[in-house]
RNA sequence: GCUGUGGUCGUCUAAAUAGGCUUAGGACACCAGACUUUCAAUCUGGGAAAUACGGGUUCAAAUCCCGUCCACAGUACCA
């Protein structure tokens, strides 16, 4: 049932953690390969051995399997195409290079560094706001265009400072059908000649990509905005080499929740949100926190961002991932930048915890409660989920908001005491306790019943009596269904805070 | 600067690939009411001074054209 004429790479740089964009950009690839029945590739573009980072790529690689995106290739999954692994094919670069050297489509530069920076130093000096190495300015700088053959033979053996150059041609209009912008055009004079390929022998991220997609079949590439200006240099070389192009789509940049540019890893730490997936620990700089640490499901992650860039038409918020492979398709990606929307991502999370199961749950809430150190039976886990479920935004809360049930109260909401307790009622409290005390089951059933026949018989009124019972067993004026928060805490233990909060207040009865 | 890409409520977006179905719809957030012992959830309602601005074209424009402005991206031997 595959469809073998439908492959999609995501490729990411191991720099550093995977940002949210990344993440969305790898969501939308699967979905898209899944919809068709293609083939989704987890391709590492490593040719920047300067920026190499320890960990990054397990981090991807963690990063896309906790939200549950599997790649049929890749890496660690292997595949007809591989390595997978752009340092691993460095070899296959080369004769390609060469071989638009050998077109008079390519050329050999042997200008250092520091001389470029001159030059355009030079030309800002000029006005000119940088210098291009383009057909402009070829001429004028040290490469085999300007050499003679000897000197060039003579520095290619000396082999120091050595790259390929693309040449692009001039007065050409080169344009391309992009599937959410639709027909993008840059005229050549425009476009610098770019390095193909570098000192050390490795590939730019150009010559790489467009190599790797042909040679494994890519069909479309999905990739951030920020490439849409290079992929003019991109539809050049499929033409030098004769390769049929890929199907490209560029999505919108992510913006910061408010004011300018994109969203950084800084707006994270000053906003107080997540913008990586997963916790990022790094010796040399802060660590940055994960949608998954701050109590994120995976799927609410990936629905959230589904919508940041992409809208299906109708009315419908809320996806399954089956729903999404479904509906998902590149023609109704979104062409303005997305801005982060916090509010709606907990939104979206409090959503799906309310509609998970508590047994889903289940191993989340344990794994929150045992960072402070609680352990509990499941079943008393259980039962605290579907209390809390529908009051929780963030799996942390499973938690913080239900201290109570872990320690006693250290105080009582002092208003709320002041307006709910009367002493006039202590005997209606003291006789509850009894009642409660021999009560035959301790269920919330139970429990309510019997408080209700209570204050209907003594003429109460639940104003009067519900509020005060839940502080003295929280110590606050809010939380779940009182009876299931008993039922939960157990006989002896409400006891023992009835008792210690009827102390407190009224200490001489 | 240059090149490219964008610009609909505070935010995400709908009105798509043929301009009329729009008194510009939905969601988040916000406010109020209902329900609750409370909070939350849920339901109902509310407000939004949203088509960047200015010109066209047309019987009719958020949708087409031109100009202006604004934003973002690229402008590296980084990806």
């Amino acid at each position: 049932m595959k469809n073998e004429n439908i492959r999609l790479r995501f490729a990411p740089s191991p720099t550093g953690p995977l940002h949210i964009g990344g993440v969305r950009t790898a969501l939308y690839n699967y979905l898209y390969a899944k919809k068709k029945g293609g083939t989704f590739i987890l391709r590492i573009e490593d040719t920047d051995q300067t920026r190499y980072t320890e960990g990054a790529e397990a981090y991807i690689k963690d990063a896309l399997a906790w939200l549950g995106m599997t790649f049929d290739e890749g890496p660690t999954a292997g595949g007809d195409y591989g390595p997978y692994r752009q340092s691993e094919r460095k070899e296959m670069y080369a004769q390609y290079a060469k071989q638009l050297v050998d077109q008079n489509q390519a050329y050999y530069a042997f200008d250092t560094s520091e001389e470029l920076e001159k030059a355009r130093e030079r030309a800002k000096e000029r006005g000119e706001h940088s210098m291009k190495y383009d057909s402009s300015s070829r001429y004028e700088m040290r490469n085999s265009l300007t050499l003679s053959k000897e000197e060039t033979t003579a520095l290619l053996e000396k082999g120091e400072n050595v790259t390929i150059r693309l040449k692009v041609p001039k007065d050409e209009i080169i344009s391309f059908e992009d599937e959410v912008r639709g027909k993008v055009s840059f005229n050549s004079n425009e476009l610098d000649d770019k390095v193909i390929l570098k000192g050390d022998g490795m590939p730019t991220y150009h010559m790489a990509n467009i190599v790797d997609d042909h040679l494994m079949k890519i069909s479309h590439v999905v990739r951030g905005e920020e490439w849409l200006s290079s992929t003019a240099h991109h539809v050049l070389m499929y033409r030098f080499f004769n390769w049929t192009p890929p199907v490209f789509a560029h999505l919108p940049l992510i913006l910061k929740p408010s004011g300018k540019g994109k969203l950084s890893k800084r707006d994270g730490a000053k906003f107080g949100f997540p913008v990586f997936p997963l916790l990022w620990e790094s010796k040399d700089e802060d660590d940055y926190l994960g949608f998954r640490e701050a109590g994120f499901l995976p799927e609410s992650l990936l629905n959230f961002l589904l919508l940041l860039g992409w809208s299906s038409g109708d009315d419908v918020e809320k996806y399954t991932v089956d729903d999404m492979i479904a509906k998902f398709d590149l023609n109704r990606i979104i062409k303005s930048g997305a801005r982060f929307d916090y509010d709606k991502a907990k939104w979206f999370n409090q959503q799906y915890i309310i509609e998970s199961s508590s047994s889903y749950l289940l191993p989340l809430v344990k794994a929150e409660l045992a960072k402070h150190t609680i352990s509990r039976e499941d079943d008393f886990v259980l039962r605290l989920i579907e209390l809390m479920k529908e009051r929780v935004e963030l799996l942390p809360e499973f938690y913080s908001k239900s201290t109570f049930f872990f320690q006693r109260p250290t105080s009582y909401d002092e208003k709320g005491v002041r307006k709910k307790y009367k002493v006039e009622n202590q005997n209606h409290f003291d006789a509850l306790s009894h009642a409660v005390e021999s009560l035959n089951s301790f269920t919330s059933l139970e429990l309510e019943k019997l408080v209700k026949a209570y204050i209907e018989n003594n003429e109460l009124s639940f104003g009067a009596i519900f509020p005060v019972l839940r502080i003295a067993t929280t110590g606050s004026m809010q939380g779940p269904d009182l009876f299931g928060t008993l039922e939960l805490l157990g006989r002896e233990e409400v006891l023992i805070r009835w008792k210690a909060f009827f102390q407190f207040v009224n200490p001489k009865g």
